[in-house]
DNA sequence: TCCAAACTAGAACGCTCTACATAGTCTGTA
DNA sequence: TACAGACTATGTAGAGCGTTCTAGTTTGGA
C-alpha cells in the first residue's frame, strides 16, 4: 500500500481525479493520461486496478459522486425551514461555481447527455444517480409535510431546475441563473406547504 | 454548385448534419469525418467552407440552431392562453424526444458544458444563444401580462427547468420529466398571472 | 531472510483524429 | 470552345487516444 503520508489509496486519488475531470470537461474530452496525471497517479497501475479501462474508471466515479451528492440532498431534510434549506443549496453549489472560476459543473449531466446515446452502462448509472436523487428529494419533501401525492413531481420538478440552471450559469459564467432559480424553486414550495402562493 | 435535385448546399448540409450530430453526442465525440457522412458531403470542401476548422463548423451550427429555437420561442407569444402555450412547448419536445429514441437533446447545452471551460468561442456562442431566448421569452411574458420586473427572472427559471428536465428526460429515457416540468411552470405563469396560485 | 503477490514504470501498438497539400474536376461566362 | 474560379478527391503529416506488454520494484507474512 501506500505509505501513511499518503492515506489515500491510488485507487481512490485516480477516482477523484475523474470525478474533477468530469465536471469540467465531460467523457470524450477526459482522457486516462490526463486522469493520471490530475491525480498524480501512476500510468502503470490504471489498468491493473480498472481492467475494464476508461469505462469502467467513468462508472464508478459517477456512481460515487452520485451517491455523495445524494447524501447532500438527505441532509437538506435535516434544516427545520424546507425552503431555505433548498434555496441555500442552489446559492452554496452557485458560490462553489463561481469560486471554481465556472469549472464545477455536475459530472452527472453532463455526461448523461455526451453518453446517453452511445455508452448505455454510463448512462444507466446517470440515470440510477438521477433516480436515487428523485427518491431522497422526494422523501424529504414528504419529511417537511408536502403531500405524498406531489412530492414525487415536485422533486423531479427542483432537480430539474436545478441542473438547468447550473448549465445556463456555466454558459453565462454568472451565477443568476442559481440565485433566480432557487428563489423560484423556494417559492413553489413555501405555496406547496400552504405559505406565501407567489413564486418568483 | 449542386444540381437542382440537391437544392441544399453542401454548406449547409455541413451545419445540418453538425447539429444533428451536436444534439446526440456533444462536441467532443463529434468528428469531421462523421459529419461528412451524416450530411453526405464531400470530406474535400470541408476546409474549404470552413478554413476556421471544426470550431468554425461548431459555432456555426449551434448559432444557426440557437436562431431556429429563439423563433420558436417568439412564436409561443402568438397563442392566447401563455401558461398553455409554454406548457405544449415542454410536451412537444418531450414526445420529440421520444420519437428520436431519445437522442434530440439541446445542442446549446450539452456543448455548453463541454467546452465552458476549454474553449472560449464556442463558449460564447452558448453564451449567446441563452442570453437571446431569454430576453425573448421575457418579452413574450410581458406581452402576455406579466409584471415587467418579474418576467426577466421568470424566463431565466424557465429555460432552466426545460433545460434541466430535457437532460433528465435523456438520462431516464422518460419523459416524464419534461412532462411534469411543463406542468409546474405553467402553475407559476398561472400564479404570476393572478390565476390558480398552486404548483404542481 | 525469503518468497509470492501486489503494484508501478514506461515503452510501444494500432488506431483515429484534425489539419493541410496538391492535383484534379466541374461550372458559368464570354 | 476556352478560360478562370469554385469546388472536390485523395493522400499525408503529426499528434494523441485507449490499451497492452514486459520488466522492475515494493510489500506483507512466514
Amino acid at each position: 500500500m501506500t505509505t501513511a503520508v499518503d492515506a489515500r489509496e491510488t485507487r481512490d486519488r485516480i477516482l477523484d481525479a475523474t470525478v474533477r475531470l468530469l465536471r469540467r470537461q465531460g467523457y470524450s474530452a477526459t482522457g486516462i493520461k490526463q486522469i493520471v496525471l490530475e491525480g498524480d497517479a501512476p500510468l502503470g497501475s490504471v489498468y491493473h486496478y480498472f481492467p475494464g479501462g476508461k469505462e469502467q474508471i467513468g462508472a464508478e466515479a459517477l456512481a460515487r459522486s452520485g451517491e455523495k451528492i445524494r447524501r447532500t440532498i438527505e441532509r437538506a431534510g435535516d434544516a427545520p425551514d424546507l425552503p431555505a434549506a433548498i434555496n441555500s443549496y442552489f446559492t452554496i453549489n452557485a458560490e462553489r461555481l463561481r469560486d471554481s472560476d465556472y469549472e464545477r459543473g455536475c459530472p452527472i449531466a453532463i455526461v448523461c447527455l455526451e453518453t446517453a446515446s452511445a455508452n448505455e452502462r454510463i448512462r444507466q448509472v446517470c440515470e440510477e444517480a438521477f433516480n436515487k436523487w428523485q427518491v431522497t428529494l422526494a422523501q424529504v419533501f414528504v419529511d417537511a409535510g408536502i403531500a405524498k401525492t406531489d412530492a414525487g413531481g415536485l422533486a423531479t420538478f427542483v432537480l430539474s431546475a436545478y441542473e438547468g440552471a447550473l448549465t445556463m450559469s456555466r454558459a453565462l459564467r454568472d451565477i443568476e441563473p442559481l440565485i433566480t432559480s432557487g428563489a423560484a424553486v423556494a417559492s413553489v414550495l413555501h405555496a406547496h406547504l400552504g405559505d406565501a402562493p407567489r413564486a418568483g
